[in-house]
DNA sequence: TTATAATTTGTAAGCAATACAACATTGTAA
DNA sequence: TTACAATGTTGTATTGCTTACAAATTATAA
């Protein structure tokens, strides 16, 4: 929590009860949660929150750095607190992503072809660990 | 032209005249088109065709693995032929998608961490060289 | 030809995301 | 403290991509 304070201040943004909560959100639930999500959260709490705050914060977030928007499925996007680079994986069956850590060559480089490269993301689509378990599986 | 239909025949899929037409629109356009930039397309020669239609084509073609939908901005999605996996370059100036030849190491595996692997998508995002050069760049 | 199945079309509806203006809060300077 | 500007939040309207659906058209089979 005052971790969170603190990060906001490193990029000069200024902690307010909205903004905390939504950091906050993406750091104890461990990421990748969409905006409705956050917004349905937050609201338990803070009955007034809009969904407009959520957009608009996740976007300056994501313009300094603070989180990364993840584009999966084309339907809508997920965020999670931008740690070190990683993969993920999207289950087919039960939709959930999951981290992958994986070294990709292409990581350090910073150019492609002659193609300056300021992001990179890379995702599975497939069947989850959990899916394919007959007894566990079949959440859906 | 013919090579289309034999796809379509191999996937006993019926080359009807709309679906012939957007699948030699990838092949000519050399993919990465939008449902609308198709749509906007093929309307200049058949002016009945319906956009439900590039939907519906594109979708039950990506089913059967045909053509492979590229999902990047979380806007609209593009698609193109499915030709051999390689990953994208997306400039975030001129939003041009642009593919590179890479090869993954997690592509033969068809599964990581338990995780059963269906489909790998890779992408860059950043300037394309194109955007990077000061005379020719500046494109928008 | 007639019946039946498959395909296409046009419109309506769904839904994530954005635009925008009113309202509220915070910071700054008298 | 008060006044005022700057910043942030909220709610609603709007946009734009995508899907749903039923009517119309076309192809196939009898
Ligand atoms: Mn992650
Ligand atoms: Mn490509
Ligand atoms: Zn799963
Ligand atoms: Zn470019």
């Amino acid at each position: 929590m005052e971790q969170i304070k603190k990060l906001l201040d490193s990029k000069q943004i200024r902690p307010t009860v909205q903004r905390m909560k939504i950091l906050k959100c993406l750091s104890e639930k461990k990421g990748h949660l969409t905006v409705d999500t956050i917004y349905e959260i937050i609201r338990k709490e803070i009955p007034t929150m809009s969904k407009t705050t959520v957009y608009n914060t996740l976007s300056s977030m994501a313009e300094v750095g603070i989180v990364v928007p993840i584009v999966i499925t084309g339907k809508e996007a997920r965020y999670e607190l931008n740690t070190v680079q990683h993969h993920h994986f999207f289950c087919e069956r039960c939709a959930k992503v999951i981290d992958i850590e994986v070294q990709c060559d292409h990581f350090c480089k910073g150019e492609i072809n002659g193609h300056k490269i300021n992001e990179l993301h890379g995702y599975f689509k497939g069947v989850c660990k959990n899916c394919l378990t007959p007894e566990k599986g079949r959440k859906l």
